[in-house]
Parts: C-alpha cells; structure tokens; sequence
DNA sequence: AATGTATGTGCAAACGATTTCATGAACTGG
DNA sequence: CCAGTTCATGAAATCGTTTGCACATACATT
C-alpha cells in the first residue's frame, strides 16, 4: 500500500505537504501541488480512509435504519427506492451508506449502538418510526445526529424529519373519491403503529366528516400484511350490508393485493368499486387498472433526508427541520364517478 | 469518548492487556479479566473502529454494488430481499454493510475505486452480470475479494460466484408449460447483456428443441423495462397469425406488466395463454392470477453471497467457488393445461 | 540447586493520516 | 536598508488500537 510517505519521498517534499496539497491547501504553491500530484497519481496514491477518519473524528458514512422486517413488508419498492434517493445525495457528497441488516428490533438496536459508539457513522437516518422505539430514544439520549423519514412519534418540534403532510394527502385523496360521488368509503392501511398509516386513516376520516358523510369502524381494516388475515377482513368489508363503493389502501403494494381479492370475490374495480392509494411505486402504473395514488415522492424523501442529515453531522448547531415533501395525486384508472 | 487508556487506568493495567481482554486473549487471567471488563461497562467503552481497523488493516465491511440504475429496474422487489439474504450473514458475523449509491456506471466505477484503494471494505458483492463490465476487470485485476451474483461473463470457473442454474430452471419451466399442451410459447426477457436473461432464454430454447416445437425470433422479445416499446412488442406479439399460448417471462415484475398489457387487449391469463416467470417475488403470490413461477430463493443467494465472501476475505487462499442455489417451481394459476 | 518452561503483564513501536507550531525565505513599505 | 508581513514548507505530536518482544515470577524437571 502507497502512503503518503511514499509519495512525499517521490517528490522530496515532507508527509504534511502532501496532506496539505491533498486537502488543496492554498499555501501550497501551485509549483509543489503540481509535482505531489503526479506522483500520487503515478505511484498509485489513495488515502487510507481509517487513518483519517481516526485523527479527524468523522467518518463521512450515514447509516441508515431499515425497518424490523415484518417480513414481506421489507420486499416493498418503496425501499429501493429511497435509498436510491439517500444515494443520489451522499454520493455527491462523497459520503458512504452504511445499511442496517439486523431482522428483529433487538438486532437493530444493538447494531445502531454498535455504529453510533464505533464510530461507524457521523448519523443515522431512520426508515421507519414508530411508537416508542429504543432506537429513537438511544439517538436522542446520546445527542447523536439523526433524522427520520417520517413523522416521530413524539417530540415532533424537537427532531429532524421529513415527511410528506399525510393527513392532508389522505383528506385530499378521498375526497377525490368523495367528488366522483362515492359517499360509503372505507379505509385499509397498515399496522396502527405506525404513523404514516395513521395520519392517512386520519385525513380521511376528516374528509368523510366534513363532507358529512359516515365514517364507521366496520369501514376500517388493518392488517400486518395481507395474506391470510387481509383476505378474509376484505370478503368481510365486502359483504357488509351496504359495502362501499370506494376504498383508500394505505399503500401501492397492498393496493394489489387488495385488488387481486377484490376481483376474486368478482368486484371489479373500478367497475364495482374504486380505489386509491398511496406511493406512486413504479408498480402502481404497471398494473391493471393503474392506480390513482398520491405521489409522495418516495426519491426525493431519501434525498432531503439524506441532505438534512449532512447538514446536521457538519454542523452540530444547525437548527431543528421539519421539512414536508409536496405530494401529487396521480390520476389513473382505478376510480370510476358515480351517478 | 473513552479510550482504552482511560479503561486501563481506572483498572491499574497496560493499555495492551485492556486490548488483550478486548480480544479474550487467553494468557490474560481470569481475574484481570473480569476487573477490566466491569471498567469498561462502568467508563461505557466501545472500541474506536477506525483506530482498530487502521491497524489490522481490514475493516469487517463488505460492500454490495448495485446495478447502475436502469430507472425503475431498481424498484424490483429483487434488491430488498437480497440485501435481507446479505445482511442476515454479516449481521451474524459482525460484518456491516456499505451499499453503493451511484446511479451511472461511471459513477459506479469511481465508487467501487474508492471502496477498494481507501479499504472501505474487504470485499465486495456484485448485485448484477454485465457482459465486460468495467467494475469487474477492475476487481480481477486488483485482486480485490469479491463474488458476483448471477454469472461472470467470463473466466466462469476463476471467480467465485453464486447463481441460479437458469438454464435448467428456464428449461424446466417451459417444459412445464409443455406438458400442459402448449407448443406455441414465447419468451419475454430483459436486456441482452445480461446473464440472467442468456440463461433463462437458452433453457426455454432447449426444451422447445427438445419436444421438437419450433423456436421462432417472432416469439422472443426483450424490453429493457415494459413502459413503451414493451406495450407494442407485447401486442404484436398477440396479433401475429399463430399467437403463443405461453408465455415465459424473465422476471415477476415484469410478468406483472406483461399480465395488464394482456388483459388490456382482452387476452385473459390463464385462459386465453398462459404465463411463467422467475423470481417468485413476494408479489407473484398476491397478484391475480398468482403467478406459476421459479422460486429462486432470492434470499439465499445473498445469504451464501455474504458467506462465501466473508470466508474469502479472511482466507485470501479460499479456493473459487460456484455455488448453486437450488430452485423450485412453485406452480400457481397463471397456467391452464391445453386439450 | 540449577535449569527450563509456563504464565501474566508491560513497553514501545507501529498503522497512515492531519494539524499545530516553528522557521526560513521572499517581499513590502517607509 | 530595516522591520514587519506574507508565503511555502517541515518537524513532531496526535488520534486509539494492536502486537512483537522483553521481563519477572512461579512452577516443574532433573
């Protein structure tokens, strides 16, 4: 391995001159930079990153928190997706990812501790937030920089996230539906911890109480994911007295799956019942009927919050954000008007 | 932060033994063992990982390449779960996780330099086969660890690699389509660059061949991803004189696709033809039809990706290794058997 | 009793960078 | 021409661990 002795003693120059031309220290003289540089490109120069991630106290990597793997719910684009956003912001920065990769939330959380107290990371973003979570309490305990994409579950004011308004998201969708003259909706969404299924379920409760319309329980389904327990809650939904005639999923993917029982038990949507959902995941327009869902942006999720992060690590003071991502609903073929 | 100086004053011993203790030296007594091991829960120590690995010179971080972003090729439910299969070995194995974040192949190149010249990482998963793929020669030719998933596109038997058998899954797959009566099958595939797609199109010929059915170019298309171009090749595809009544698709997702274009036209799976394809992704099974596909144990393979990877970084004599990940047709209802 | 071998620990030198401080040379202005 | 700056560079300390070697003590062997 070529260190930075090496190529000081190519150039005839001392280790600091090499440090400081590496760092385009403008004290060095354009004459020596020149020379430093050749022989660092000739001799095969690269900076060992240990080395100085140990005297300058930073690492330039960000962790980032998946999700306990509530199994299927990890094989979500949605995922993908955002680290592709995460990505497309610390490459340009030149940081490194660094992904979490334990399954139960007792391995995550010893992980987290690992990176924070190994100086692993300079921060940590948090895929998911839910209620009362070790996680978060550790990070905020220890003052270690982090931002979650999502809303906290507590102390909303007092930590970095970015989020989508998805109350408003939820009220607006449905009352898309509420405008094609639907009046009798249902909701199905996720687990209830989790805040992004409860804002939504909240928006649209909102949007059916203002427009006066019922919002009753048995209009409520969630469900972990939706195999064996999903079904039959949908062929419940369904055969109510008066079953409704349109139904906010709480995301892209379940949406299929809800499609797919939907035109087992031969509801045709949109025919028979609309539906909207939430993601705007590549999937969503692939499918028969593409789904009118909101964007939420999913890339640019990842990006800021991977921007705010940095700008936390590099500067410790930088204030609290809460930074919304506008949303969009996408219209597509998954809702028909009633007369 | 607390070193292990600070441990070893508060326990009246050399830094060297706290170190020792730290690696459960056994010429360190029981004694001095459990003294210093009380100080460092009290002081809170963690090892400084930088500190560490700059003298050991090896960093217990693998990185793991994603393909350079062919767009939504990235939102396939492929990546999630690898990266689950990954992470459930280096988690085991204290091994953390860098992922790439480039979005070009150029991007990507520069990255994975990085990764190797400033020893990121040990070693290094490539999530994809591309034929002459800059990256990989780059790692040839350093010597650099590293496993592929899927098939090198050359030197076969020189890198160590784990994969499918594709061609006997492609093979077997049409032949199941064979011995429900179909004869006239086409094959739906991604980009000809990639093994996957060679493989899995060189098996769906070969039992063609073998039961004698004529294998026409009309029948293959390949489609970078569905959006355009695919729509019209798929309904060309429909409207030819002698339309398949089979199709083998490359890849769930995409199968997903091809499923709406079809039913779009009014040709109804499996009634009107009927379709396999691979992966046998989480949404195979929630999709409507359920999808007849080849599990291929997408979790797996990254699991003894990360292993056979990990025992190589820390035996550089590890011989090479191809690895087979067995598959399974899982057969669902995406099929109807032919009079 | 003399020699040899375990056993438990400490000293000090790495590892490869960054950074503070010092220093000599060259320049500036009066 | 001298004092004061500015400029370009070097010496050496430092970051927190690991590890080869030395050393002292205790024990076993003849």
């Amino acid at each position: 391995m070529v260190t930075i002795k090496d190529v000081a003693k190519a150039t005839g120059v001392s280790p600091s001159t090499v440090s400081r031309v590496i760092a385009d220290n403008p004290r060095i003289s354009p004459d020596t930079k020149k020379k430093v540089r050749k022989a660092m490109k000739d001799l095969g120069y690269h900076t060992n990153i240990s080395a100085r991630n140990l005297v300058v106290k930073s690492t330039k990597a960000i962790g980032v928190i998946m999700p306990s793997s509530a199994d299927k719910a990890l094989q979500n684009p949605f995922f993908p997706e955002i680290l592709r956003g995460i990505g497309s912001v610390t490459h340009r920065m030149k940081y490194s990812v660094t992904l979490s990769s334990g399954q139960t939330e007792e391995e995550i959380y010893e992980e987290v501790q690992r990176m924070v107290f190994g100086s692993y990371v300079d921060g940590v973003i948090l895929l998911y937030s839910r209620l009362n979570d070790r996680v978060t309490n550790f990070l905020i305990e220890r003052g270690f920089p982090f931002v979650i994409v999502g809303k906290p579950y507590e102390n909303v004011n007092g930590i970095t996230h970015v989020d989508n308004d998805n109350f408003t998201a939820g009220k607006e969708i449905t009352e898309h539906l509420i405008d094609q003259g639907h009046e009798k909706i249902a909701f199905i969404g996720g687990s209830k911890d989790l805040f992004v299924t409860i804002d939504r379920e909240a928006g649209y409760e909102a949007a059916l109480q203002e427009a006066g319309h019922e919002v009753s329980d048995s209009y409520k389904i969630h469900t972990e994911f939706l195999k064996s327990g999903g079904r039959e809650a949908v062929e419940n939904l369904m055969s109510l007295k008066t079953p409704p005639t349109g139904i906010v999923v709480s995301d892209d993917l379940m949406s299929v799956g809800v499609l797919s029982m939907l035109e087992e038990s031969g509801v045709k949507v949109p025919r028979d019942v609309s539906l909207v959902s939430f993601n705007n995941v590549y999937l969503s327009e692939i499918i028969l009927p593409a789904l009118t869902t909101v964007d939420i942006q999913i890339h640019e999720l990842g990006a800021q919050s991977a921007k705010a992060l940095i700008e936390k690590t590099v500067n410790k003071t930088e204030p609290v954000k809460r930074i919304s991502i506008p949303y969009e609903i996408v219209y597509r073929d998954s809702v028909s008007r009633l007369p």
